[in-house]
DNA sequence: ACACTAATGGAACGGGATTCCATTCCCAAG
DNA sequence: CTTGGGAATGGAATCCCGTTCCATTAGTGT
């Protein structure tokens, strides 16, 4: 099953675990996570379902290097500046990208440890280490902001699926939301209520920065004291 | 489709609701998120998948209902006493849950703003406005530690499950994700390497608590800050 | 030219969610 | 006590998915 290394290519339009990645992330665009089936990927690569297993474990190795391809080329994109100027970036880097590729946010909770996550740990990590963060609490630094920006992202993402979904744009969607929330039970629900308001119109993509800051402020914080 | 209110039971062991998300907790806990098929569910209801869809709109629906009974009782057991201590608590109960019930973490990412999630904004906001964290800065605290919350322990579950799906413990699963990294290429990936050795031994959970710090004291330092 | 293997592609299988519908059950009106 | 009708049931049937199987093809070293 597994490929052995070719230096020459067979045929001049084959198949390829390249070509079968690209076909997967544009399936993927534009139908979502369910837009990627093995029918829809042969018809596209105009092939039998067969032929993409001769380069490709399963669905979930296909999963996996989609998201990788695209993971990758986010973080090759960024310009190392400070840390914290770099570690936000990083962060927003991803945070478009999921946005964007929306179906990124799932595959990469199911394939932890995987290639993609490492891509992540180490452009946030260096940045980390840079900061002068000592070394028994790089770790916990580095873990707790890729934990954030991967859960905020992805939630943010579900958001805009589900609204999708409802064939509501993303006010219309804060709309209804912020609606349901300010109907809930006072005596249950006092903060749910008070903050409905102000769910209407936020910046999703402002408050992922915010809390952002307000990790690395956590983290400024955290290296004074263990310096004392 | 929508169930009319009756205040009889019809039949003395007939299928309720209730009945039914109690079978789905059951299966999702003992065979995961692939646990849980209309045909098993049937089956340990004695009944046919067609009585089910009258009590349940669809997967999507049953799921987000197994997850909001779990939430639901977690988040009724935590006592209250000082507003960190209470987040602490929050925190630590929704990872455990999570741990013990991995499905949980998938199901919420895809039920943004319903009960379950609400829930949860609601328990950990309530301690934010008792922190005294100006209004307008609410939202954005809550948000941050709900995000990192989901986003930590869904990830510790996917670890777990993966491991499981390896038939490798913990311990096992840790060693040999550190060996893969301690592996990769010094060049290009330095701080996955150093960190490698610390992956090995480390607490999940204790790290997920020194995260939750974090943001806690990033939250002081706004509030101080929005106060000057 | 031959044989051997990498690669292909399409048919078939098992199992998932969901729908459909004939049937059963219970209450309430006559 | 009967009976009409809606609530609820359960099993068969549908449609689509991932995956496997295998006969066939296309290049390549001999």
């Amino acid at each position: 099953m597994v490929k052995k290394q070719r230096s020459l290519q067979r045929r001049e339009e084959s198949l390829s675990r390249d070509s079968i990645i690209e076909a997967s992330v544009a399936l993927l665009d534009s139908g979502g996570e369910d837009g990627l089936t093995f029918r829809a990927l042969s018809e596209r690569l105009s092939t039998g379902p067969g032929a993409i297993y001769w380069h490709i474990a399963d669905k979930s190795d296909l999963l996996t290097a989609a998201c990788d391809s695209v993971v990758a080329r986010t973080i090759h994109e960024i310009v190392e500046t400070t840390p914290e100027e770099t570690i936000r970036a990083i962060a927003a880097g991803l945070f478009d990208a999921i946005s964007t590729h929306p179906w990124i946010g799932s595959a990469l909770t199911s394939a932890p440890g995987a290639s993609p996550i490492v891509r992540i740990v180490e452009s946030i990590g260096q940045q980390i280490c840079q900061l002068h963060v000592p070394e028994t609490h790089q770790w916990t630094a580095a873990g707790a902001l890729m934990a954030f920006i991967l859960g905020v992202s992805s939630q943010n993402a579900a958001n805009g699926q589900l609204a999708r979904r409802q064939n509501l744009d993303r006010t219309d969607f804060l709309e209804a939301l912020s609606t349901t929330w300010s109907q809930l039970d006072p005596e249950e629900y006092p903060f749910a209520r008070s903050v409905a308001g102000r769910i209407r119109d936020h910046d999703d993509r402002a408050d992922f920065l915010a809390g952002i800051d307000l990790i690395l402020m956590g983290i400024e914080s955290m290296r004074l004291r263990s310096q004392a």
